[in-house]
DNA sequence: TGTACATCAGTGAACGCGCGTTCACTGATGTAC
DNA sequence: TGTACATCAGTGAACGCGCGTTCACTGATGTAC
């Protein structure tokens, strides 16, 4: 618990926006050192910023309100994470391997980050999947990039096989952060290499023309 | 709020086990028709029972004790699911994609039960994966005998594979109940075909002599 | 067969806790004249 | 330039709640004699 001398400035008139920031920021910092979903509770977060509770309310309508901010921001890291990894790489099947090994790397650096947006039960950072820009996007383009080269069926709605891949690499992430005991017999490298790898030459092998099937 | 108008008759002298199975049931029962993991609190399964609070201590150590032992009976549970979808079939890989379409399905049909068991941040149910008798035994079996009739490489180690399998199932049930959104882009049928058969020939494919690969 | 007593499954009331949220307030910031 | 006043970011204290857990108890069940 710390103890603040110096009481915090209040912000300009105009500036409140500032505290909201702050407050998110806090959230997400709370999260990740505490390392527990129910840690971040409005009492926390306005400690760890150094204001009063009530304060929290004048930049969130409730606790739903600030969590549902909370993982609109991890999302979006998190993208930004899987986006980086993925980057300047021209194989499109390659570049889809580390998209997803980027991915599972941010689980893991981050599990209650990721925990609260990909494993809760509230209806969290329910992104539009579709139409939003975002995770999802991003990878929809790639796989539609493996499909144009032909390492993927034309024939396959785009959004299946980006689904399909969405859930391997999830089940890694997931298994990672809960099971660590199970993934330890295996190691996580080797495990998400395997999965990742083995999902992408499935896909590809579900039709004549993909890479690592008979065709 | 049940009101019981006749109060429930005392275990005799050597039978306080039977609450013990009432208890349990009452838990995992809470679980599935709240559909909450907070719902299951010590009070509220007593009240479940019919029986006081407190007397749930009889029976329990404390609350970590109870949910462990709901886990237990859940993964058994899980377990005997996804062996009996995989039994009475010849061919190897074929019942390997039975055993895990019976899990993705056990995980859909108990999302509750399966989010404590496979998804809560406690130690829950963090079964021995290798000594024990259990679902990861029987996963081993399926995929040895695979290995065993050449479908999947006998070089590589039993768990390894089995690891890998798993993560890939529990990604399909993990992301159905968290993001069920994400998942209806495609429907639940088509997702979990594709990923189980999709890492099924992945594996397979790992090596020369795998099935839908060149060889 | 009858009675005194030990056992122990189950109880009622209470504890302290942290939570989300509300409310009347304070006092620096900016504006009107 | 000086003063009265409106605005509004942030506060301190309190609310009611459900939680896990403890404690001294009750009273039917079974046993010893």
């Amino acid at each position: 618990v710390t103890v603040n001398i110096t009481p915090r400035p209040r912000a300009r008139r105009g500036q409140g926006q500032a505290l909201r920031g702050e407050i998110l920021a806090a959230a997400r910092d709370l999260l990740e050192r505490t390392g527990a979903e129910d840690a971040v509770s409005i009492r926390a977060v306005a400690a760890e910023v150094g204001v009063s509770t009530p304060s929290i309310y004048l930049h969130f309508d409730d606790k739903t309100a600030l969590i549902d901010a909370v993982c609109e921001l991890v999302f979006a890291e998190l993208d930004e994470a899987m986006v980086a990894a993925a980057a300047d790489i021209v194989d499109p099947l390659e570049s889809l391997r580390q998209f997803g090994l980027g991915y599972v790397r941010f689980a893991i650096s981050h599990p209650e980050q990721y925990r609260i947006v990909m494993m809760s039960r509230g209806s969290h950072a329910a992104p539009g999947w579709q139409e939003e820009q975002g995770a999802f996007i991003h990878l929809s383009d790639l796989v539609a990039r493996c499909q144009a080269e032909g390492v993927f069926d034309n024939a396959m709605p785009t959004s299946r096989i980006a689904v399909a891949l969405w859930a391997a690499a999830h089940g890694v992430a997931a298994l990672c952060i809960s099971k660590p005991a199970l993934v330890e017999l295996v190691g996580v490298e080797l495990l998400a290499g395997d999965v990742i790898t083995a999902i992408g030459a499935g896909v590809a092998g579900l039709h004549p023309g993909g890479a690592p099937s008979c065709g």
